[in-house]
DNA sequence: AGGGCCATGTAACCTGTTACATGATTGA
DNA sequence: TCAATCATGTAACAGGTTACATGGCCCT
């Protein structure tokens, strides 16, 4: 359900079309939740009928059609209904291909896990280093600014929280990577 | 299809039951993967039509047959070859609820923000209590070990890792939401 | 010349969740 | 006595992925 509470709220911000909402979904949001947008497509429809959103066509000379989706007050106020709600579950269930691989780590044998934990370590850095380095970050943000109506100082403020969040997961992960790798070099001397 | 290659995996160590298989899942794996009893039961009839698996009916009396679940030598095959993959992307898909909110921070306001994260921290800390202070670490392994016809010490190494791994990523969790209630506070007093 | 961006989707499929159905035994 | 554990599932639905279809414009 929680998709259909993030175009919502970003609908607040300003009407859009759907391949913009994707478009966010893909480049800034996904830190926090992750969608396709085949998917992001499929929930306007359903918000469409739920009469949360409605869309005005805006017709291009040679381009597709535009539809615009603008968030009605009922739709408003699902999702502040929503945003004030505390999540029952604060842990979201995982589910990590890489861990489950650790998993059976005696199966695989310390040598390959090794080899495996230092491509995690530099691919987790990557993400970083495209999040800090190439100033992705501001980028992303300005991005979607860009398209709001109104933009104030208090929205980055929250915004760099969660993107802070996921520079910081990855930096423990790398932290968690390299003592394991310590942990299996000793094990192997021994 | 990383379900199906957890349960191939686990079958590695045991043959056991579609219900056994669902009870790691639930108490032990879940740090890297979840998976629902029901789901379990579906990829294992998925599994046998693959003829990964095999399953011999032990008859009991006045109580369901059970059904012990047998990887074969394809399913062994199948698994390692995935096992010695490394998965194309690290980043697993993220779907968090919570920091979904948190974007949108600036309709919720500072106060209900701060609340929120405070109820967040306490939940990420009862989880971890749940491992270390309980010990339930060490008894959902025994649990797990007990079921398993070959227990060697260096599978607990792994099992350690991945929850370790669990532990670590809820305390960073912890330091991040105390340094946003600080960045929120200050806002606030400007 | 070819790939990426804009812009719309649909269809099929796979995965995950929730509710239902059955029923004995065991421990608090 | 009531909930939990063992043990099997099915059915319906919700959510997520992948592939297909169309087509102009812009940049390298």
């Amino acid at each position: 359900m929680s998709l259909a509470y993030g175009l919502l709220g970003i609908l607040t911000y300003s009407p859009m079309t759907g391949y913009h909402l994707g478009k966010i979904f893909d480049k800034s949001i996904n830190v926090a939740w992750t969608a396709s947008l085949s998917q992001v497509y499929r929930e306007l429809n359903r918000l469409e009928k739920q009469k949360y959103v409605t869309y005005e066509i805006v017709k291009q000379e040679e381009k597709p059609d535009r539809k615009i989706y603008t968030i009605t007050n009922e739709g408003k106020k699902t999702f502040e209904t929503w945003l004030f709600e505390m999540p029952e579950d604060v842990m979201s269930p995982k589910r990590d291909e890489f861990m489950l691989r650790i998993f059976f780590g005696s199966t695989l044998g310390p040598e390959k896990v090794i080899e495996h934990l230092k491509i995690y370590i530099k691919e987790k850095q990557a993400y970083i280093d495209g999040i800090h380095g190439k100033k992705v970050l501001i980028e992303k943000m300005r991005k979607v600014v860009k398209t709001m109506a109104i933009e104030t100082p208090v929205q980055k403020v929250y915004w760099q929280l969660i993107i802070q969040n996921g520079v910081m997961m990855c930096q423990s992960q790398i932290e968690w990577a390299t003592s394991a790798i310590e942990t299996l070099e000793k094990m192997e001397v021994i």
